[in-house]
DNA sequence: ACCTATTAATAAAG
DNA sequence: TCTTTATTAATAGGT
């Protein structure tokens, strides 16, 4: 409606496009507005423009919330209920699935960023000096885990074959049988045994795809038990540059 | 516009007010998807009409999800990058926000439960053999922290009055130096100076309210640094029933 | 529902 | 960007 008439496709000319997108979003308001007015008719209208859009624009639920509130009131019983139940379980239903997707990847990240982090120490990219408490408490929560498992794998050994039978209760007494001896020693002592499971903890200690070299020292840290009490159980143990 | 200028009135003539309406209705919705088509821009009209009201009546988003992801993919690059980044931030700060809380609460809740579980372990409620393993190490953490806060009021002693010195150091050594003797012996010896730290001890470790009563061998205990390693360290200490 | 005189909306220019 | 103006689009009232 104007000095030309206009086809009905996309605007390609920016300023334009902006000019005519202001106008006709005013028009198309006052429009609704109008027939609201004009019909007794609630209107809603909903914009969702790219130029200034984060707020959607959105026009009048004509007169103001009360009259939806009581159109929604004047329902029949039954349907308002409905709604109401369907609303809650969307809503929870979201929630829930937003709180499991959190959990996991909160997880997964966590795992991940402890395992790069033990992989940094461990091939000297960083100095334990360097760790926070909370990286501190992460890396002992992870060797922790290993530990078990390297414990575990030994066990399946000694019900199975049973030829690492010396060595592994030279391990396991640890809690089996609560020795008054300071596990912070060496749990493994310097003997001929010794090797194979050297080994089979190494073997174990990189199955996660990281597969570092472990050193000697390592080694036996990952298969003492550990004390959370912040840098000390490291510091004792490491030289700390 | 038309044969007359309308007054923004409601319409009392009823054949009027329907015609009027379906009318109007038609040309909003138009008008919506032409602002919909020129400006590339989503639109979405509902009226809540009293004829045939229950289904409202409700205009396009204008055609169907393809649109909204092509719009988005002719976005200029940079606004695409910055509007990812901007989600990417949002969704960040989000989960920051999240875990600490998660962290927090979870952090108390342990607390809590172990504080209690202490006071029903040490008032005799509940035999140390019940324990679980997790129940254990969570133990062991809350008496690692009274530990700290033990060694740190006997900190403020030495550097003060220094009338423990002896005593202190005695027990201070133990995280300081890394002796490979075995902290499981008990740090604080049977002589003249022991009465007045064992009164301190006390003290501060029931200064959280729950007030219990210790016994020595648990004072003991709570001066130890201790491992998370599962039950001996428990078992080694406590005749377990 | 269609017609059409009339008003309202608005494209393009200033 | 706001205003003006020529032109088109919407539609009120009648048929």
């Amino acid at each position: 409606m104007a000095r030309k008439k206009v086809n009905l496709v996309y605007i390609q000319n920016d300023a334009t496009r902006r000019a005519t997108y202001k106008k006709r979003k005013k028009g198309l308001i006052k429009k609704a507005h109008e027939l609201s007015t004009l019909c007794g008719v609630d209107t809603c209208v909903v914009i969702y423009g790219q130029q200034d859009p984060k707020p959607e624009v959105w026009a009048s639920p004509n007169k103001d919330a009360r009259q939806v509130l009581a159109q929604f009131k004047n329902m029949p019983q039954l349907d308002q209920c409905k709604k109401m139940v369907d609303q809650e379980g969307f809503l929870r239903n979201n929630m829930t699935k937003a709180r499991e997707r959190l959990f996991k990847v909160d997880r997964e990240n966590r795992e991940l960023e402890t395992k790069l982090l033990m992989h940094e120490v461990i091939t000297g990219q960083r100095s334990l000096s360097d760790l926070t408490m909370a990286d501190m408490t992460a890396l002992v929560c992870v060797m922790e885990m290993r530990h078990k498992a390297v414990q575990e794998r030994l066990n399946q050994h000694r019900s199975g074959a049973g030829m690492l039978h010396n060595v592994n209760s030279e391990i396991m007494i640890v809690h089996e049988e609560a020795p008054h001896v300071a596990p912070m020693a060496p749990a493994v002592q310097p003997n001929e045994e010794k090797m194979p499971v050297d080994a089979e903890v190494r073997s174990w200690l990189n199955h996660d795809g990281l597969s570092f070299g472990c050193t000697e020292e390592m080694t036996m840290m990952m298969m003492m038990p550990m004390g959370v009490e912040g840098a000390s159980a490291f510091d004792s143990h490491f030289a700390v540059n």
